[in-house]
Order: C-alpha cells, then structure tokens, then sequence
DNA sequence: CAACTAATGCGACTATGTTGCAATAATAAA
DNA sequence: TTTATTATTGCAACATAGTCGCATTAGTTG
C-alpha cells in the first residue's frame, strides 16, 4: 500500500531519520522516542516508508533490519547497491557512497545485492 | 570453545553439509533431521563448528544465520570475502567462488565484509 | 570398569517481527 | 463546521530465530 495520511507518528520518524545521516533498526528507533509510540506502529511505518521508495532496507550482520532515507539512485539494467558499514565500536550503521556494480555473472541471474561492511569509523579510529 | 567429542550428533550434522554443497540454516537442518535431534543442540553444534573453522556463517536477506563448509580461503593483509547466493525460485543458498577483495577504504578500516546476492540460479533458469 | 566432564534434552526465556481487532484520528463530503 | 469514511493506531496475542540454566547422558581417559 504506502503511506495515505500525514500522522503525526509518521512525521516522527522522517524526522529522526532527516536530523540525522544513519540508518536505524526498528528497536533502536523505538529507543530514541523513548517508548512513545508503540512498536508495531513503529514496525508499520517503517514498512510502508520503505513502500514509498522514502526508505530503504538491508539486514545487520547479526541479522537485524536496518532502514535509512534512500538516496536516488536510478538502477537501469545491472544490479546496482551501494554498501552499508557498521562500526564495532560506536555501533552507528551508514550507507556508504560508492556504488557498486555487479556484472551479470557466470550462470546465474543476479536481481538484488548487498554488501555489508564492518570496522571502525573514521571518528573512532581517531579516538 | 570448540569440538571436544566426536558424538553422533556432530557427525549427523557434518555428513548432511557434505552431502550436499549448500548453505544451511538452524531450521533447514532441524527440518533434514527430521526433528530427531534438539534444536537446541544444533544451534550449539553449528556454533562449536563454526569456533573450530569448519563451518562459516552469514545472514541472509530475510535475518536468518546461514552455515556452510569452510573452503581453506587464507586471508592475509586486505579483508577477502566470497559473496553468498540464494536463488529467488528454489531457495537455495550456495558459496560463489570468485573471491573480492576490498581495499581500504576512505577513512575507515573495514575489518569484515559480506556480499548476499539473490536472483535465479542456473537450474532454475534453464527450466 | 570407574571417574570425569563435554554434550544433550528439556523447558523457560529473549529478541525481532507480525497480525487481528476495536478505538482513534486524518481526510473527504455535505 | 459538521458528519461520514476509513487509514492508522494501540494493544494483546502470536510467530520465528536464537539463547541459557540445569539435570541427565554418554564420550573419553586412565
Ligand atoms: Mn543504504
Ligand atoms: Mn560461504
Ligand atoms: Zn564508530
Ligand atoms: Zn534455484
């Protein structure tokens, strides 16, 4: 379906998501608006958000799902992705620039791709 | 801590990895013991297999931890990675091959990486 | 065989995410 | 503005993936 009506919850969370660069699981959202909205709304808008094209997800390494602001980025033809990092340290997750583009490969159609990097950021490796 | 017992169980699970080149999940195996050993006890195994190096994990799109046989891939100095596979007909998740190696990047140090592709396998291409 | 203790089964628990349903609140129509 | 319509919400119950404590079982060693 999509988003319908401007609520006040949406508006919540586009703001979180704007005021800051990362990209944010479900709970960690929860967190930051100190359990003021409930979960499943949370979990909700964030569906439909990524129905939209506002949002877009990938999965964590520790197989949790992320969401952050989609940048547009026109696909045509190959399979374009960009990569997502974590940091061990402050644990921030981003979306990386670089776009990354994958040949059509040996035997296989390949229609999506994800690449998930992890390491230390550039703030934390200058602590 | 790692394998210290060579027990039915351990070998059970070993024999269906080798039987077969796939990646597996917790539940997949569960589902191929046919319910005859506790979950509890694969999810443990897969783990002791996984600090022994002889199994090696990643998630797929969908969060779920995924096993797999470890090649001897030695990786030295940049962070060396082989992408993981599931085909969007049959389910299948497999090792791919090609290994990419990731420099370092901008103003991070990446210390791990994984590439999850999905689209359609050769079988099921050809059907 | 006996002693030691890793491995197992079981059940309870956590974390992440989904769903049905009645109440609420955006939006459209009057 | 007021009313009607229905998308959205909160709540509770559920689903799925995975973890953990503990008593019992079974490899391993001597
Ligand atoms: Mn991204
Ligand atoms: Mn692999
Ligand atoms: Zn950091
Ligand atoms: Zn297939």
């Amino acid at each position: 379906m999509g988003i319908l009506r401007k609520t006040k919850n949406l508006e919540t969370i586009l703001d979180i998501f704007r005021q800051s660069n990362e990209a944010l699981s479900a709970n960690l959202l929860f967190e930051r608006l100190h359990e003021r909205m409930n979960r499943s709304t949370v979990y909700r808008l964030l569906e439909r958000l990524e129905d939209d094209g506002i949002l877009h997800s990938f999965a964590s390494m520790d197989n949790v799902k992320f969401y952050a602001l989609r940048q547009d980025c026109i696909s045509s033809g190959d399979v374009h992705s960009h990569p997502h990092f974590q940091c061990t340290t402050c644990n921030q997750v981003v979306c990386l620039e670089q776009e990354v583009v994958f040949p059509t490969l040996n035997r296989m159609r390949i229609e999506e791709a994800q690449i998930f990097l992890k390491g230390q950021c550039n703030s934390c490796l200058s602590q």
